[in-house]
DNA sequence: ATTGTGACCATATTACAAAATGGTCACTCG
DNA sequence: CGAGTGACCATTTTGTAATATGGTCACAAT
């Protein structure tokens, strides 16, 4: 995980109801920058809003100007770890040829890109992992994202005559979310890890079985 | 969960690392019979093995003739437990006419029992999820006998004609398994209870489109 | 030989006071 | 008025000493 571009996401979010004060502002971006080298290195808890301030050379009062609670800075953290899978997810389905290449490496991309992050920033997995418990907007939306790219897919999988149509796209992408949740959400994969990739590609060639036409 | 039958179940088990002296005890089934009351009850941490041995009228020293560990009597005590929903399964294959409908009901109950346990003795679902998450013979036996019994209804389903054949048995079999995973290990559908049964049921569609000849 | 136990040990758990933390707000400074 | 903060409060977290628990074993009783 690379924070460096983690500022540029956090300055395109939405005013949520976890951010206060101006919408992009330097100190804003000093903010999520700190909390990501700390959260990551650290743990969560073992950050106090405290260090995030000295880090940045302010008091800690100053930090709740521009967000909420901790929880919020963690929501940002968060949501750019999940957007930088979404980015990589969208790269995979641009290589892809065929729709059925493009969703098996969607998939593919997802479990991969969530079990590395796992292995090499244990710390963000947790908070990952936490989010996905506790269904904050930064975990929600990547579920959002992930199943509007595996909409599309589909659709262009229909068109294209390799999937069947005959199921209502709804329930096709939600059935395909669902039966890989265990290997797509943070908490579940965490309990899965040893099933990775023998049983996560058994899972998507069952679906890819489901969608013959 | 009914404790009554629980103890016919022990004495049938064969002589386990966990389990020492006589298999077939009086005083054996006392005690399962004991700790399942006091683990429904108090749960699992709060029951001291001097509870049991007090249950049952003797001292805690006696327990371990019996038991290795305090451990191995939740084992027990788990095993039942997921024997029961065995059962269950079993006779809603019974019951069922079709193999796609065997096949449904296989997964449907399994699911709604475990979700069952959860809300009417969640002290017991508690041991039975960690008993998943420590891979206890007593979860992996049940994940074993579930995908036995999938694989039986596979087969009647291929001999049908209702099933496709293509894909081997076991890949057949172990996709179901793994994209049931979040549904079916006690320790996953903890995470998942939101999502029962359209989650689960949409899933359950998906794999049975993916039996399509 | 079988049934049964008290005494014992290392580790885990509890209880609770002291310290730290998340969060707020009146206030200062320029 | 906007940038920035010290002091403050309620709630958590931490450190730690006392207690309880899981587990063993030599030994007693029948």
């Amino acid at each position: 995980m690379r924070w460096g571009k983690l500022v540029a996401v956090m300055t395109n979010l939405s005013p949520d109801s976890s951010q206060r004060g101006p919408a992009e502002h330097a100190i804003r971006e000093q903010i999520v920058l700190a909390a990501g080298e700390h959260f990551s290195r650290y743990g969560y808890d073992k950050t106090t809003v405290s260090d995030l301030a000295g880090a940045i050379g302010f008091s800690k009062a100053y930090i709740y100007k521009f967000f909420n609670s901790k929880q919020a800075i963690a929501e940002a953290i968060c949501m750019s770890c999940l957007d930088s899978i979404i980015g990589d997810i969208e790269s995979a389905i641009g290589q892809a040829k065929t729709p059925t290449d493009k969703l098996r490496k969607v998939l593919e991309t997802a479990v991969s890109n969530s079990v590395l992050l796992f292995f090499n920033d244990r710390k963000l997995y947790d908070i990952a992992a936490h989010s996905c418990g506790e269904q904050w907007s930064s975990s929600v939306a990547y579920m959002e994202q992930l199943s509007s790219l595996l909409s599309q897919v589909v659709i262009e999988g229909r068109q294209a005559g390799e999937f069947e149509r005959k199921t209502p796209l709804d329930e096709t992408v939600s059935g395909i979310m669902s039966s890989m949740s265990s290997y797509l959400r943070p908490l579940l994969l965490q309990h899965n890890l040893g099933s990775v990739p023998e049983g996560s590609n058994k899972v998507i060639a069952l679906i890819l079985r489901s969608l013959a036409p």
